[in-house]
DNA sequence: CACACTACCAAGCAAGCGCTTGGTTTACAA
DNA sequence: TTGTAAACCAAGCGCTTGCTTGGTAGTGTG
C-alpha cells in the first residue's frame, strides 16, 4: 500500500468524523503522546512532559482530554479504526486468498513500522494501563479487526493453501508481526516487502 | 521437559550460586514481584503493594534490594540464567536439528507458560523501565540465549529442513512464541505439545 | 555472657504525580 | 460593538511515590 492511499483512508475517516484530524491541536497532541508512550511507557510519561512536547502548560491538556488515561484511549481507538480501514481497502484489491493474506501481512507490517507504528506499539504494550471498562471497549474494536484476518485465512484453508488451524495460525502470525517492532529497522537492508514475503512463507507451503 | 528436570536445573544453579534459592526470603520476594509486575506492570506496582504481598513493611524491601529497579533487574537476570540452563539440557537430548528445534520451541513455550512464565513476561514487556546500563547488561545475557537458537537453526538450513534466513526465522518464531503469553491458556483444549508442533510447522516443511 | 549479623518495623521526608481552579487571550459570529 | 466559546496560562492542592533513618528482636559464634 502506498502512503497516498493510506492518507486517503485517513482523510476519508476524518471527514466521516470517525477520527480526529491529525493536523488539529488534539490530533498533534495524540501523535506526541503516542511517541512518548512508546518510547518511555505510559506510566513513565508525565502530563508535564507531554505538555512540554506539545508546547502548552500541563493543565491545558485537560481542556482536550478529561484525564491522562483518556489520551491513551484516544490513541488506541483511532489507531485501530485507521488500520481496519486500511486493511479493508487492501483486501479488496486482491482476489485469491494467498495474495489477500500477503496484503494483510504487509498492511499489518506497515501499521507497525510506518505512520501509525508508535501508536500500534502503544496499543500492544500499554492496554493494562486502561481501566477495565476501557479495556473491554478496545477489545471489542480489536475483534472487528481480527474478523478480517479470519475470513481470509478460512478461504486459504478451503483451497488448500493453508494447513494450520485458523486460530492458532492467526495468533502465531500476530506475534511474529508485532514482535518485529522490537528488531526491524526500516532503514536497514531488509525491505518490508521482503519481510512480508518471509512471513507469508510461515503460513503457506 | 518434565517439571522434575526443570527443578534439577534450578537446584543445580542455586548450588553454583548463580541464582537465589526460590525458597529464601529474597527468592520469594522476586517471585511475588514477577507476579505483580506481570499483572499490573512495573510502574503501576508500588513498593508498598509488593511489601504487603510478601508480608513485610515497605521499607524492609530495601534491606534485600537497593532499589525498586534492582528487584526488576533481579527477576530478569535470574529468569534468563535459568532458561539458558534448561535449553542447553533440552538440546543435548536430541540429535537431529528438526527435533532440536522442536525441543527449543517447547522449552521456550514452557518458560513462557510454566513456572518462570510471569518472569518471562516481565522480561519481554518491562525492559524499558531499566536504566540504560542495566538494559545493556540484560541484552548481553539475551545474546547468549539467542546464540543457542542460531546454532540449531544453522544446522537445519545446512541439511535442507529450513528454507528461511536464520535471523529472520528466529525473530519471527520469537514473536510467535512470546505472543502466546497473551492468548494461550494451559487449562484450555490446546496442549503445549500441540502448540509446539504447530509452531514448528511454521519453520519446517 | 558479649558480640556481630541478619531481618525486620515504625515513622516520615522530599519529590513528583494527576488534576483543579480562576482567570486571560484569541477568534469569530450577531 | 458586544457576546460566546474555545484555547490556553499560572499557580498550586492533595496525594502517592521510592526511599531513608534509627532502632529492635532473633539467631548463631567465640
Amino acid at each position: 500500500m502506498t502512503q497516498t492511499m493510506a492518507d486517503a483512508v485517513i482523510s476519508e475517516l476524518v471527514n466521516l468524523g470517525k477520527i480526529t484530524d491529525p493536523q488539529s491541536a488534539k490530533g498533534r497532541l495524540m501523535y506526541e503522546a503516542a511517541h512518548l508512550f512508546k518510547n518511555k511507557g505510559y506510566e513513565r510519561t508525565t502530563v508535564r512532559e507531554l505538555a512540554k512536547a506539545v508546547g502548552i502548560q500541563s493543565g491545558s491538556l485537560f481542556h482536550h482530554f478529561k484525564s491522562k488515561e483518556d489520551i491513551l484511549l484516544g490513541v488506541m481507538e483511532e489507531t485501530i479504526v485507521v488500520n481496519i480501514g486500511r486493511m479493508n481497502k487492501a483486501i479488496d484489491q486482491q482476489s485469491d486468498p494467498k495474495h489477500q493474506l500477503l496484503a494483510l501481512i504487509r498492511c499489518e507490517l506497515d501499521s507497525v513500522h510506518l505512520d501509525t507504528g508508535e501508536a500500534m506499539s502503544v496499543l500492544v504494550s500499554e492496554w493494562r494501563s486502561l481501566s477495565e471498562e476501557n479495556q473491554k471497549y478496545i477489545l471489542k474494536l480489536r475483534d472487528d479487526y481480527e474478523a478480517l484476518w479470519f475470513s481470509v485465512i478460512r478461504e486459504g484453508i478451503k483451497n488448500g493453501a493453508i494447513q494450520h488451524d485458523e486460530f492458532i495460525l492467526r495468533r502465531l502470525l500476530a506475534g511474529a508481526i508485532s514482535w518485529s517492532a522490537t528488531w526491524y529497522r526500516p532503514d536497514g537492508d531488509l525491505s518490508l516487502d521482503e519481510l512480508a514475503k518471509q512471513t507469508l512463507m510461515l503460513a503457506i507451503r
